[in-house]
DNA sequence: ACTAATTATGCAATCGGTTACATAGTTTTT
DNA sequence: AAAAACTATGTAACCGATTGCATAATTAGT
């Protein structure tokens, strides 16, 4: 069992001030060479560590950026988080992640427990549920960085980055109206979340377009798992206009529906075109292959990470808040290709 | 900007020492509940909240687990990662993840500041990079609960967590001989890591018991990336002896393989039967659906995080370190199924 | 050689909670 | 009614690092 040793343990055995110690292995500049060297050699010897609780109390920072994100395994927010991992670390802050699996209450108290970590900062993706916004107020209050990614409410001086769901939801709607589609059928979360709720308004806006709002055919599913994909199957057999299009807010569901349709005896596209979100890799395995649209994970994980420390450094006027505007991309594949027949 | 309250602050406000606060708040015996309550109203009413530093500090704990992975953004590892996080969470537990990806440089690094940032615990998947495991010196020789799952090395006192390798390598490839296969490929991660390792031996074992260890066909990747799919192709075609069956350690390159082999005009399973491995979403996206290992991801999560809860509570005796060997499970599925003709 | 400027180091307070030990106030015991 | 046993609270040291201010040691200036 190795001993702890501090700094006063290296001043004793140096015959110098914890003071001269402190300021040696922070290399401050008041500090003779020879007295630091002194003292690195001590540290490495003694295999002194240092006490970030003790640093972390006087410093009143803790490197530290808490996480908050609704579901650690998708793939989409796993490489989000991965994106926002590589930029802490990178600058030398630590991530404490958690999730708060679509609950409300859960998201309140990861906020809570997060602050009184005292996180230097919090990035936050909200839960579907989360309909106030009143725990956030200890990190607005203290003014510590706050910063939405994804799934966003508009809080004064908290900086967003989304992509532009309005425009995405209208892109896709939009594709499926060209490939000759007139009864398209939307699938999707609660709207709830303005992600979800902005793609849909775009997919209405492009309906409007051929004025053909008025078989506006939404599905709102509470999470996107394959039990609910009954419902899917039986809303669309039972529709009295048969159903020649789906828009579907994720992909690994839209893939769900794929395999459930062509089981059902539907073609696809022939019968039915389909173009999901996200571009999740299992889009480029169905077959046929999903159309979807890109949605910049990493990237958006990245500008996140640096969007904070650029906060943290004070580097960019915390006043200003922002908003980051990834651009989407549809991607066409097969799924949705117009049958020439 | 709201002022920090400190316990100081309660004292003065109630005329009672900073003592009786601290244990008002922690409900400590020998306070009297009229005391309490009034501490209880009083951090209500100014927004106290404690600040976890000074309390780390004075305790010594942290209430932090830390976690090393290869890799966030992968199915199987943000499956045991939420398993890992429901855990901690519940018992009040913060979670600090970092990834090494895959580079042993990185995993070092990593564990330093985990250390430095004491946490009460870590729980490690290992890069496949590492050679020397020196690094975690500072938490044995602290006896600091260490453990580490999926990708392990046997260190005293450190409990680990793995599924039988070995003998679902041997599943995986006795399934491909009773299917008929003769000449089987395995492609597979570097054999540094004993996981990797052992799934190779259990394909070893599996050949040398029907004769065929003669023709033991092996290919190391060095990442499971896209990229890497031609000289798989390659080297299949170039096979003196038809290859007539793959077992693959990953699912999602299983998936890059069967997509590259039937453009490349081979059916499947006819010509080569497939077998995978983790049991990812895509192995049953796929056409044909592929048979894998199921690999219990989400229960290894929350095993490790039980285990180490458990040490942390002196619940199990810490020098009797255990290993618990999850089951696997052979998931048959269409793209290995014997072709009755 | 003597003062001024510079460089290197130490002193001591601070960050905010925790807790062993001491003490004052109450209740029980005999 | 005095001693014993609790109960409730306060005192003060401690956790380990940081840093403003003071001071000692060295160098430069004239």
């Amino acid at each position: 069992m190795e001993k702890k040793v501090t700094i006063y343990d290296l001043a004793k055995r140096l015959g110098v001030s914890p003071a001269t110690v402190s300021r040696s292995l922070n290399d401050h500049p008041s500090i003779s060479l020879k007295t630091k060297s002194k003292v690195m050699l001590a540290a490495e010897e003694t295999g002194y560590r240092i006490n970030k609780f003790a640093s972390n109390l006087s410093l009143q920072k803790s490197n530290t950026i808490g996480v908050i994100v609704p579901k650690l395994n998708s793939d989409f927010m796993s490489t989000v988080l991965s994106g926002i991992e590589k930029i802490a670390n990178d600058a030398g802050y630590n991530l404490i992640i958690s999730q708060s699996l679509e609950s409300e209450e859960k998201e309140k108290f990861n906020t809570k427990t997060l602050f009184e970590s005292g996180v230097d900062a919090l990035l936050v993706s909200l839960a579907n549920e989360t309909k106030t916004y009143d725990h956030f107020n200890t990190f607005t209050n203290r003014k510590i960085p706050l910063l939405f990614f994804d799934r966003v409410i508009n809080i004064p001086d908290c900086p967003t980055i989304i992509i532009d769901n309005l425009r995405a939801g209208y892109d896709a709607t939009k594709h499926l109206l060209d490939q000759g589609c007139r009864n398209i059928m939307h699938i999707t979360h609660g709207l709830n979340r303005s992600a979800y709720y902005q793609r849909y308004v775009g997919y209405k806006k492009a309906l409007d377009e051929v004025k053909l709002f008025e078989i506006e055919n939404l599905l709102v599913l509470d999470q996107f798992n394959s039990r609910e994909i009954d419902s899917v199957i039986a809303k669309i057999t039972a529709s009295p206009e048969p159903i020649d299009g789906l828009f579907v807010t994720n992909d690994t569901f839209a893939v769900y529906c794929i395999k459930a349709l062509l089981k059902a005896g539907y073609r696809i596209p022939d019968d039915i075109k389909i173009i999901g979100f996200n571009n999740d890799p299992v889009s480029e395995v169905i077959n046929p292959e999903l159309s979807t649209i890109e949605y910049p994970g990493y990237r958006m994980g990245v500008l996140a990470g640096q969007s904070i420390l650029s906060h943290l450094n004070g580097s960019i006027n915390i006043e200003s808040a922002d908003q980051i505007l990834l651009k989407h991309q549809l991607i066409i594949r097969q799924s949705s290709r117009k049958t020439t027949n």
